[in-house]
This record gives C-alpha cells, structure tokens and sequence, in this order.
DNA sequence: AAAAAAGTTTGACCCAGATCAATAACCATA
DNA sequence: TATGGTTATTGATCTGGGTCAAACTTTTTT
C-alpha cells in the first residue's frame, strides 16, 4: 500500500513553514528569492487535512484563495448547466489550483480530493498585497498560469486521437509526474475510478476497462485494480504517439 | 461582403495610441487607468497587416510578445508531434493572444490570420517593464490568461457533447463575441471553412455541412457558403445546452 | 463475519459520426 | 469567360466506442 508521504522523514501533519517545505521546488521555483518565500510563508494557512471526496471548493464559491496540494490527490471538476460533471485535471502534491476562481470572483469547478489529502492556502485577499510586494512570485503565478493554459491546449489537441493513445498518454503523464515527485513512475497507486478516469479522457468505464486489459493482454502494464505497472514505457510512448518510433 | 473595419468611421490603416483605440475596452478593461495605457501604448507597436493564411507567429517561434488583433479574424493552431494541427481558439478584434509562449519562452501553438487582418503587438522584452510599472497592467493580463483557463475548461467539457450541441454552441459563441464588437449577433460572416470548423469542434468537414444543413432545415439558421444567419436563437441555445428549456 | 454498497470486468449489440466517393459550387487568375 | 483549384454538398457504407446487462470483486458498514 502506498503511504501518503511525499518523501522520507516527511510528515504531512506538520506545519513547516514554506522555506523549509520539501515541496518549495514543486509549488515555486528556483526564481523566487527567499525574502519573498518568508513573506508568503507568512500568509498562508498551512495544512488542512481532508478524506476522500471531501471539497477543497465548491463550484460557485467565492474565490478565496490559491490552493498547493501537500500530499494525496485532488481532481479539479467542471460542472455544466445540465449537471454533468467532467473531470477537468488531476492534482498531485506541490501542484497549485484555484485560479479558475481568479477571474470572475468565484471559482468555476470543484477541487475534490481523491483520497486523504493535505494542502494549503494562499488567501485571495493576501494575494494583491504578496503579489504587489514579491514581482518574483507575482511572475511565478503568470508562469503557472500560463503553463496551465499549454497543458489545456495539449489536452484538448489529445481529446482528438483514439482512445487507446488517450489512455497511455495519461498513464504516462501520471507516471512522470509522480516521477518528478519523487515516486516511482514504474508503478503507482491511481487513485481516480475507472469511472473518473473515463470522464477525464471521454470514455465510458467500459472502455477503460477493456483497454486496461488489452495493454495488460499485450505485456505494456500490469494491473490490479488501482495499483499500475508500467512494463514497457518505449511501448507506451510509441502507443501515446508523444515519442516518434 | 462584410469590411474589416470594427466601428463605423473606424480605419484599421490608422496608427492610433491605445488610450484613442476604439478597441480599447476590448483589449484593456475599467481598471486600467489612464496613465498605465499610455505608458503601455509608448511601446506597443501598431498596425501590421497580412493577408488570409499568413501567420503572426510560428509554434516554436522564440516568445516575441503579446498580440492584440485589430481586425479581421485569426485561428490558435497546435501541431502535435505526428504533424496533427488543431484548431485551439478563434480570434477576433479587440482580443489578445500570444500567452501560449510566456511559459517557456516559445511559442506553442500558431497564429494564423484567417482573411486580411492588423494587429498590434506588446514587445516580450518592454512586457516585464511595463508590467512592473503598471500593477493595474499586470493585473490585467493575470485576469486574462485565466479567464482563458476558464474558456478552455468550458470547451474540455463541451467536447464530449455531441455534435449538434457543439455546433450550436459555436455559432452562438461567436453570436456574442461579435455583438460585443459592435457586430450583428443575428448574422455574420465565418471565416473558417468547414472544415477549419470541424477541426475546432473535432468532427468531419462532411458532418459541419450536413449539421448545417439539418439546422436549415429546421428554420433555425439561414447558411450561404460562410455567410450565417441565425434565425432562431433561443431554439439554438436549448439546442446547446446552455440555456435550459 | 455477514451484508450491503461500490467498483470492475466481460459479452452482446447498437449508433453517432467517420470515411470513402462522386458531384457541384465557388473562387481566383489569366 | 474559360479554367484549374480549392471548398462544399450529398449519398452509401463502415466502425470505434457507447450502451445495456449480468456476473464478479473489493471495500465499507454493521
């Protein structure tokens, strides 16, 4: 079973200040100078905990912050005026989200975690001041912004190729991503349904399902249930059609 | 045949300051004050012009800038790895778009004009100048690279609609934006061809024909090759979904 | 530990929209 | 006003992935 403890010797539960946070490198970046770590170290509401399902926000809420994951996962989720939910994107630690609340004062989706999960916030009426006073972490905001805006447009470019290539895709971008954390990217705990994972990518459960075997048939992953294998990420990379072959 | 130009008296040729541009509510907002648009409109550059098919900026082009599209229409192209292009998002004057190469310093995607357009461009290296002098600037560039979030999230979830709520929803998307110009809501001139259209909503050009066939049918629009009328837009918006019926 | 609930797998069948193909309309340019 | 090249329409056919259904497995609750 997997813990949900990012790295050795770290403890979700305590309350570290931003500077001494092994997740700094995730959340900001090499840029920030830590006269403006220690400033937003002071602002923000650190470590709350939440069981599974629980909200980190409701669709509708007033914007009240920016929020970092710390440990577990969240999916941010789109909820449309027929009440069917998409599964926007998947947040894993040291990742931020909130900013679809940034613009009209209220957020768009819903932030829910997967599993018990921690996190903290950056509240929005610290924001303005922070910002105004740390150009660095007002440009690091811009970045990540920006960088969400390119994962969306390759996100929706995906949405086009075949089911098959979605899914290899997308087990390849967890696995990189719970690389860069520290994780193995050779097996991990996925931590959405195959329901959920369906909806993220556009498929019914089923398909999930039976393409989850067809890889598994094929020698490229090992599943049981929610814990996944990589066995041949060339292969996968060839099926994601990211690595040319 | 419908002109290029935006208002009536409006002359796309003419080299005006930002703080006279008649797009300026479009491009900036209320809470940019008169002195930060001057300040900005010293080191905009104006008024380029292309013809259809020509591009502002290439995917893989160094990040030169921000763009502000004076008149006439473009399309936000990604190509993936494989050559595969998509169209991302359509532009129309007094929109800005380039934010797809802040992250990394390179262009993601291309912009590419879609009949004979001017533009106007925010150099990169005047951009951190600016933004730092000018904190109701900066605020608004936050504010726009996340409400483009939040359109891309709308159009992740609208995907998985089916074909004739996408393309209702299009042609009321552009409805609106082209009401906000000063332009006719109830009819307009697309300058997508089909299959340019069915790329953006992923279908076949033969689809997009046959979809706007079957809406002519039903009395809902009037189609004559790019030029649309739209005769029915409360039927059309219970078709898209987002006004409930 | 049993029962209930939630999630997963597998099979049979179906359909929205893709693909293929042929024709027709709309241009540009000469 | 021809003429070659895009762009659009329409029909016939096909298929990837959805839907429905039933059994099975895992997790949660009692």
């Amino acid at each position: 079973m997997f813990s949900n403890t990012f790295l050795p010797n770290y403890d979700p539960g305590q309350k570290v200040a931003c500077d001494v946070c092994n997740l700094t490198r995730l959340c900001l970046n090499p840029d920030v100078p830590p006269d403006e770590i220690s400033q937003l170290s002071r602002v923000v509401r650190r470590n709350r905990t939440l069981q599974r399902g629980q909200y980190i926000y409701h669709a509708g809420d007033r914007f009240t912050g920016i929020f970092a994951l710390k440990s577990g996962s969240a999916k941010l989720v789109y909820t449309d005026r027929l009440g069917c939910d998409t599964v926007i994107s998947v947040l894993l630690p040291g990742e931020l989200q909130g900013f679809d609340g940034m613009a009209s004062g209220q957020y768009l989706c819903s932030l829910v975690t997967l599993e018990t999960s921690s996190y903290c916030e950056l509240p929005a009426h610290e924001l303005s001041q922070v910002t105004q006073d740390a150009p660095n972490l007002q440009r690091l905001f811009q970045q990540k912004t920006c960088e969400m805006l390119n994962g969306f447009i390759e996100r929706i470019a995906n949405a086009q190729r075949p089911a098959e290539e979605r899914l290899a895709n997308f087990l390849l971008d967890l696995a990189q991503r719970h690389m860069e954390r520290g994780f193995s990217a050779e097996q991990y705990h996925l931590s959405l349904t195959r329901q959920e994972i369906g909806n993220h990518l556009g498929l019914a459960l089923e398909t999930v399902s039976r393409l989850l075997g067809k890889l598994e048939c094929a020698n490229m992953i090992r599943v049981q249930g929610k814990h996944i294998q990589l066995l041949d990420m060339p292969g996968l990379g060839r099926l994601s059609g990211k690595i040319p072959s």
